[in-house]
DNA sequence: TCGCGGGCCTGAATCGTTACAGTAATTCTA
DNA sequence: TAGAATTACTGTAACGATTCAGGCCCGCGA
């Protein structure tokens, strides 16, 4: 025999409930989750007490015997994130699972490999759902989470011809809108550091870009193959490079807020000022640049609400909702 | 009867093993951990076959029955965190976790009360261990986990007479060290904004800064009642309010970067020239910093390290190693 | 009055693991 | 050589939850 002693302290179980009810432990279990075959006095009978003795299911029993976890993890690469991203995305994940039953595993990555972690998940079925973020145009991540039935979303879109849920920043419209602004300070000749070519957001700003040079008739000042990926003492030389180049831009494009800094210390050390000499456009996602830096021209990327749209599509998913509602493009 | 057919797909369990093995199910347990009962052929055999087909204990099963969830729990406030450590304590904490039978679970809570995540791990046992920041002197988070017996790791001291793990960034040498450079560069009135009072590194900041400006017979510049928690507002116009002062310092010691930027964008407004009239000396943990302010003297501090030591110590705790064994103390 | 269908509840089986009390077979002791 | 001790392994009972096949009782129709 074992611990009868309702009575004494640890933790309540359905078998406590059952004890103090009277009742079946079957019968709790269903009460619990209004089940229809148990008359509505019961039900709210066994509802009462387990509010009163604050009854929470255990997560390993539910677990093993259901095969829920109650868990979303979230794949992060130790190199390549951003600290804002990483700290926001996370706050925003947290905030749409508060008041769920989920809990956030975060599980970063520093090998090579991308698809570790995401197999380590699928195969212990440690959690219920994914989100993965430096989404590839063709991501095998993607077909393999689709491949074994997880439910996942993705910061970023994929071109693959599969429906899932994303989360994406509408990066086209960011350099569009971008080209524009620098148009209306009169700038002609625009450079571009954009996204390495392996993320399909190049692309989307590439194209954005494209289209504002056309529609405004400015020209590209081509930067050379150097994205934001690029190693910071790269891109501050980069920004050094274009202090001495006669044919200089004037304005300056750029996807994400550290590598602005990065280029416009590199200006800067040869005398070009920003805001007069060149113009400078890029993505932050804290206020912290336009702040400090109010000669940058910020256009503001909300990695919070990324991290609470990603959470919540996975959940519904997971629900059983159909993923093609879940796709947002959020508007610079 | 239930699927006994063990050659079909599914996840490989003990069963699984113990059938192929054709030994019992508490052997293969038992060979597994090297029990001393089994002898040393069955055990490789075992070892051998569990390795040849991927086994991995299922954790729900053996949460369940041990208790143990091999988790551990970072506790954050969503409001009140740096960016940078979140982002890079998260990322320490995972690579010392990585390898172990530990996931790690973020719990943030943007709620005014620190206890309330606290309580609910440990009542809901949650987690094995928890890892928890922003350390007050008397922190009743850590009386409430000494209590109840759960392992736990400080980012920062408490002054509670309660010997448990943490990592602390020497604040006093900081302190120290900063007053001794801005000596070096002739500097004589120095200001301090450092952490508010409620945190127990305002003292260790204070008394370095004390003992630095004793020792090279400087002056305290009084700030007045702000700290780095205060509203970048209030901190920028604290900064242009120096600027028209005519006893003004010449030299700035900040305890945290994003502290540093506002008040050196406050003085920039005025016209004050950092470097030149005056000087400022901050912790900064990423080389972001640097970038957008080279003017700036960066003394560093690494969360990831921390986030290491702090994970190493709570998993120690947790296999009965003596807390007092995994305090840090980390110099500048 | 008999039978039958609901309404309401319960017991047993199960998920994967571990602890513990056995149980054979072998070896050792006297 | 009988009995004790050792070796090597096994069955059972939990941990807490859910599911499913009953079971009992009551009322209603014939």
């Amino acid at each position: 025999m074992t611990n009868d002693d309702q009575s004494i302290g640890g933790r309540p179980t359905l078998k406590t409930i059952a004890f103090m009810t009277g009742l079946g432990i079957s019968t709790v279990s269903q009460a619990l989750k209004d089940g229809p075959d148990i008359s509505k006095a019961t039900r709210q009978r066994v509802q009462l007490i387990a509010k009163q003795i604050g009854y929470r299911p255990n997560r390993a029993g539910v677990r093993l015997r259901t095969g829920k976890t109650n868990v979303i993890a979230l794949v992060l690469n130790t190199k390549e994130e951003s600290m804002e991203l990483v700290s926001e995305m996370v706050y925003g994940i947290s905030d749409a699972l508060s008041g769920t039953s989920y809990h956030l595993v975060v599980t970063p990555y520093s090998l090579s490999d991308p698809m570790e972690p995401i197999r380590y998940i699928v195969e212990t079925g440690s959690a219920d759902g994914i989100i993965i973020s430096r989404t590839q145009p063709d991501d095998p991540r993607v077909s393999y989470l689709m491949d074994h039935g997880m439910p996942f979303a993705t910061h970023g879109r994929t071109s693959m011809g599969v429906v899932h849920p994303y989360h994406d920043f509408d990066n086209q419209a960011f350099a569009l809108e971008a080209v524009k602004i620098l148009h209306g300070r009169g700038r002609k000749n625009i450079a571009l550091l954009g996204p390495p070519p392996t993320l399909l957001y190049q692309r989307h700003t590439r194209s954005g870009f494209e289209a504002g040079l056309r529609a405004f008739d400015m020209r590209e000042y081509w930067l050379g193959d150097i994205d934001t990926d690029a190693e910071l003492a790269g891109i501050i030389a980069r920004g050094r490079g274009l202090g001495q180049d006669e044919a200089r831009p004037d304005g300056i494009i750029c996807s994400a807020a550290i590598s602005a800094l990065a280029i416009g210390a590199g200006l800067t050390e040869r005398g070009l000022r920003i805001g007069r000499d060149v113009d400078l456009v890029t993505k932050e996602s804290s206020q912290l640049l336009s702040l400090m830096r109010p000669e940058i021209i910020c256009i503001t990327e909300n990695f919070r609400a990324a991290g609470r749209d990603l959470a919540r599509a996975v959940m519904a998913w997971i629900d059983g909702a159909d993923p093609a509602n879940f796709q947002f493009l959020a508007g610079p």
